[in-house]
DNA sequence: CTCCAGGTCGTTG
DNA sequence: CAACGACATGGA
């Protein structure tokens, strides 16, 4: 059964192709297959209509969990264009994008991966993976693979699906989850500074990892992740100069607060398209 | 051929 | 503790 939800401040383009998630398949404008949630969703847009193909009722409210489409985001963009009125302009480049409620050892093995490389090379290793160990849940469409699963994964096998350097660290990140000694349940009982800290101890993870893995993974809007293009657009936008990391962080932090994670997505989104 | 990519690590000064 | 090269792989 189709399942139509009625939406605004919502593109689903522009929620896919920002760079948050690496799951998906494009049909046509607005038309996609997004692979989250063990389910391969067919999702589609027409206007302020989100159509959900065969769904039961009660996935529909995983959906729209997932999409993030109960939060209201007028008053999101009011307030850091309030803070800071140079966003407007971004944030009018990007005025559908909606910060995914994505799962957490997902993001970690994502993430992992996505240091220095480009998104497409990142979206074809994600997929090696699904293929080689996930569960094939429609024709040619895999699920991500489970924890379990991927904890039995070798160096050399992360390496054979194109993980290149950062085999090993897929390898001690999946260890750490398995065994533990990285979890979720216990990782949102912390605060930030805290998550960030055990995050780090993996492996092949550092701060940026680590804020997006809290921004996408773990539900914590706030984070304000700062790669190349954070600290270039910041750059050219607030600084005029180069500027060091920590400095950005706490221009952000001062500057969006607890909105600082929609703020982050919606600048990496405008750099990357203009 | 060279250079670089949603970074992080290990080594130097 | 700041700076810098290494790291796999693939595309420009």
């Amino acid at each position: 059964m189709n399942s139509i939800v009625k939406v605004k401040d919502f593109n689903l383009e522009q929620t896919l192709e920002c760079g948050q998630c690496f799951r998906f398949k494009k049909y046509s404008d607005n038309h996609y297959i997004v692979n989250a949630k063990d389910k391969a969703l067919e999702v589609k847009q027409e206007d302020d209509n989100l159509i959900f193909y065969n769904i039961s009722k009660e996935e529909e409210k995983n959906w729209i969990e997932y999409f993030d489409l109960d939060r209201d985001y007028s008053e999101i963009k009011d307030y850091i264009i309030s803070r800071e009125p140079k966003m407007k302009e971004i944030i009018e480049a990007g005025s559908g994008i909606r910060i995914l409620n994505q799962d957490f050892f997902e993001t970690l093995i994502s993430f992992i991966i996505s240091q220095n490389k480009q998104i497409p090379q990142i979206k074809q290793v994600i997929n090696n993976l699904a293929i080689k160990y996930g569960e094939e849940l429609s024709d040619d469409n895999y699920a991500f693979p489970t924890m379990e699963r991927l904890s039995q994964v070798t160096e050399e096998e992360f390496r054979e699906s194109k993980a290149g350097f950062r085999a090993k660290y897929l390898v001690d990140a999946c260890e750490k989850v398995k065994s533990g000694l990285i979890n979720e349940k216990d990782l949102l009982t912390l605060s930030n500074e805290e998550i960030l800290n055990e995050l780090c101890t993996i492996k092949g993870v550092g701060v940026k990892v680590s804020n997006c893995v809290m921004l996408f993974g773990l539900g914590r809007k706030e984070a304000f992740p700062i790669d190349v293009w954070i600290k270039r657009i910041m750059e050219e936008i607030y600084f005029k100069k180069e500027t060091k990391l920590d400095i950005i962080q706490k221009f952000a932090e001062e500057k969006f607060g607890s909105y600082g994670g929609f703020a982050q997505q919606y600048l990496f989104y405008y750099s990357r398209i203009k």
